[in-house]
DNA sequence: TGATAAATGCAATTGATTTGCGTTTATTTT
DNA sequence: AAAATAAACGCAAATCAATTGCATTTATCA
């Protein structure tokens, strides 16, 4: 459970970049994503404020930030709503992203992984391929030390 | 859209083989399957049904027949329930799963397909891995005609 | 500072899926 | 074949994540 230094980023300053009003529970939950290296749902956000939200502000800032390409959705496996960062590439008017996911079957977290090779396919018997996605299920490092 | 031959099935005796009671809907559900290629919603089934069943009957159907190995959930868009057909093999003991879907991004429609070369992975940075997931997402052959 | 736009809180709604329970239908046992 | 037991069904209600409407607050911009 590594964590990046935080390369002192100025968390109030993304938002504006990516066009959103920098209020103090946004630069929160942007700096909440930055530091955590597994995706989030709403509940972990939750656990993670020291103050009350309502949990309807929390869905609203995760769809403006997947909107304007600061986070995307990961792959859950209770279906629920569960956000990643993205590359800096990314924004509204272009969302990239060509990674698989790991999904640790006993914490229920979701990884993104970057140099996990994902196969090219550009068409099957006739049907077109635009994207092809890659969930690796198992047991994290954390889970197995039990 | 080609129809494979039903080959006499009783379908009858394919739900008792599978431990399930023999009724009219469930007789028409487990055809049902068998006759569409590709996997079904539950508005789907309420669509072929010529007569009016409760949705629950459906939902408790189709969670019956998955437990007893008859079919299996597979990726929807919009992550509702879907199932499609299991391979014979499959009983409640043992679902064994290991293939690729297809899903159209403009009809919706989810397709299980049995050719696709699934990466072999065992472990990954310490995690290890059960189960690797291929989505090919694009349009299929009858959604490109438009 | 004042006008305009974005974000928030609260209450209510949506929509898919699940649960409880009494009744009907199917299977198993006499 | 009738009685006993178990499975499936229908209806109403509950669940639960997520969304929407609207009034209020906060941030941005001129
Ligand atoms: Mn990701
Ligand atoms: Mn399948
Ligand atoms: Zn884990
Ligand atoms: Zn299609």
């Amino acid at each position: 459970m590594k964590l990046i230094d935080k390369e002192n980023i100025d968390f109030g300053l993304l938002l504006s970049q990516h066009g959103l009003s920098k209020t103090s529970f946004r630069k929160f939950l942007i700096e909440l994503f930055y530091k955590t290296h597994h995706a989030l749902s709403v509940d972990e956000i939750i656990n993670n404020l020291s103050y009350q939200i309502d949990k309807v502000s929390i869905y609203r800032a995760l769809n403006a930030f997947e909107k304007n390409g600061l986070i995307h959705k990961v792959p859950d496996k209770a279906n629920l709503i569960k956000y990643a960062l993205c590359k800096s590439e990314c924004s509204s008017e272009k969302h990239l992203h060509n990674h698989a996911h790991l999904l640790c079957s006993i914490c229920n977290e979701t990884y993104c992984i970057n140099d996990f090779k994902i196969p090219v396919v550009n068409e099957y018997k006739g049907f077109l391929i635009n994207n092809l996605k890659v969930i690796l299920e198992g047991s994290c490092v954390d889970c197995q030390q039990i």
